[in-house]
Order: structure tokens, then C-alpha cells, then sequence
DNA sequence: TTATAGATGCTGACGTGTCAACAAAAGGTC
DNA sequence: GACCTTTTGTTGACACGTCAGCATCTATAA
């Protein structure tokens, strides 16, 4: 690979900006939700689609679905939280090889409990800091960021480094 | 704690983008250091500050700094590097207390192999995707959101940095 | 000097995330 | 039926991150 074009003081500036935020702010807004009602934010994560679903069950398959999640990653999970009594496992009826996860009382009232302070989190240290202009563009930008990431996670696609930038030699 | 001002269509479009791009934008680069060099994320992240001082020696507090990270991440991961000889600890002449990180020959090969295909994969995935304004757009927004954040966190770095999260005066 | 407080780094326990391997069941073809 | 492939979920090993606790050293003050 030869030299290439290197991040210029603007792009680092972003860079930077982009790393430290994607560090803090999940890392305080999940420490928040801990502390209203100590759930993790992986527990959140699973309990949210669970929350909005009939009978606050929904088969493993699906809620992968929902939060785009690695089957294994889940499956830890799920355990984690069931020796909590956060959820439940159960037998899927239409498929032998499905696992059913419903949430318990116990995993609903912590998330009602949680789901207030955490919208209000959410506002404090993002929404309200954007104008109406800035919600559109961050959304046009990270629609493209995700479209352009889907050609290579969920493609045909053994990313192969040498055929796909082409950055411009500078 | 009344009842919330629940996000609305826009904002909540707006919100599952970012929590995409934070999961599998870092998770597809990464990747790739990975493939290239055989080097984790963190391992890259404690080996650019290093590559980029004299005698690749940094003090762990200074390291830590640069990264923002916590003592005890640091010394975990600085612990699993220094088992696959990409860097190694000594003593500190000045502080008895303190620890110098110092990457060694071969921990310096790894990232001067890594950064070039990372580069290249930060402009692929991110920056070719984005006009000059937006560019300057979302540094305004991060520079907002992580000034706002450091008023929480109390921005001195005296200790974790996200240690200190007030809970948001109602 | 001694006492106290603060800073620095390490460790062990535990929750989390990824990877490869696995077993069971479903879907498809012959 | 038998056979092969795909899908689904689990497990174990290991890397990663956080937390509380600890030992050591430094700085400050009486």
C-alpha cells in the first residue's frame, strides 16, 4: 500500500470530535440509566423491543432483528439476565429450534421505570443542543454512512482492501 | 419523574441512526486493523500516542491523557500487550509511583502497517461520504455536545472520566 | 519529624463482546 | 425414506471494560 492521503487538520478535528463522543455520551447515558434502575444499557437494549411487543415476548430471531445484535452476543445476554429475573426463556411452538424471551414483571418495571429518565437524558445531552437543521443533516449523513456500510456487512462481500478506495493521491 | 416528552418521528429516525453508525461503523474498521495487522482496536489506540513521542515512551498518566481512558483500562490492556510484546512497562526515574509505557520494535511495525489501511478506511467509510459543510456541521454539533458533556463530567481530568455524571437537575 | 490527604498504578471479580465449534431442527433434493 | 445444506440457538475460551479495593509514593501542613 503506498503512502496515503492522510487526515488534514479539519478531518482530524472531526475525527477526534467523533471518537471522544461516541465514547462519552453512551457512557453517560447508560451510567444514568444504571442509577435510576440498574439496568445495564445492554439489558435496556434487549428489554426496549421486548417492552413493545404483545405479551413482552418476542422469539430470539426477532429481537436480533430488532437490535441488530450477534446470535451468541444475545444468547450471553439473555442468560445474564435471566438469572436476574429480568426475562424469561421458553420453548417457540412453531420451531423446535426457536427460544422464546419474555420479559417478567420485574424486567418491565425496571424499564418503565428507566425509560423516562433516559428520554430526558437523551434531550439534555443531545436533542436540545440541535437545531431542526442539524436533525436533518446528521440524519442525511449517517443514512448514507449506514447505507454504505450495508454493501459490505450484509453483501456478497469479502472486503477486499486493495480494489476499494482509491483515495485520491495527494 | 412526569411523564417525559417522548421523542417524536424525526428524532427518533434520527436516534436508532446514531446508535447504528456507533455499533458498526467502529465495528467494520476496526475489522480491518484486525485483518491487516493482527491488532485489536484498543491495542491501536494505545499505540498512536506512543508512535507519535520520542523513544515511543509515554508515561501512563500522560498515555492515559491522551485516551481518555481509565487507570485501571490502561493497565489491563497495557498487562495483555506487553504478553504479546508490543510494548513493554519501566520504571519511572522522576515519579517511583508512575509507569512508563514503551512500545517495542515490534509493537511499532504493527501500527506503522495498520495506519495506512486505516486511513484509507476512515475516508471509504466516512469521509468520502461527506460534503465540506457537512464536515463543518457535525464539528459544531460535537463540539457542542462534548462541551455540554464535559460540564457534567466536570471536564477535569483528575481521575475516570466518566466517573462523576450528576443526575440531570429536574 | 509525623500525620494526613491526594495521586498513581495494580489486582480480582464480574459483566460484556467476539470467535469458533457444536447440536438440534428445518428445508431442500434425490 | 436418505442425504445435504441452512438456520437457530448454545457453549467455552478469551479479549475487553468497569468497579471497588489496595499498596505505594508524593505533597502538604502542623
Amino acid at each position: 500500500m503506498a503512502e496515503p492521503r492522510w487526515l488534514d487538520e479539519r478531518e482530524n478535528r472531526l475525527w477526534r470530535n467523533w471518537l471522544r463522543v461516541n465514547q462519552e455520551l453512551p457512557g453517560v447515558l447508560e451510567g444514568l440509566i444504571t442509577r435510576d434502575s440498574g439496568l445495564s444499557g445492554a439489558d435496556y437494549a434487549v428489554l426496549v423491543p421486548l417492552s413493545e411487543s404483545p405479551d413482552g415476548m418476542l422469539r430470539a430471531r426477532e429481537l436480533r432483528r430488532e437490535i441488530l445484535w450477534d446470535r451468541s452476543r444475545l444468547s450471553h445476554q439473555v442468560k445474564r439476565m435471566e438469572k436476574r429475573g429480568l426475562v424469561v426463556r421458553e420453548e417457540c411452538a412453531e420451531d423446535a429450534r426457536g427460544a422464546m424471551i419474555r420479559m417478567t414483571a420485574q424486567g418491565r418495571a425496571a424499564i418503565e421505570g428507566a425509560a423516562p429518565g433516559h428520554v430526558a437524558a437523551t434531550r439534555r445531552y443531545f436533542f436540545d443542543l440541535l437545531s431542526d437543521d442539524e436533525v436533518d443533516a446528521l440524519t442525511a449523513v449517517f443514512d448514507r454512512v449506514l447505507t454504505n456500510l450495508d454493501r459490505v456487512t450484509d453483501g456478497s462481500f469479502t472486503d477486499d482492501p486493495a480494489s476499494a478506495a482509491s483515495p485520491p493521491a495527494g
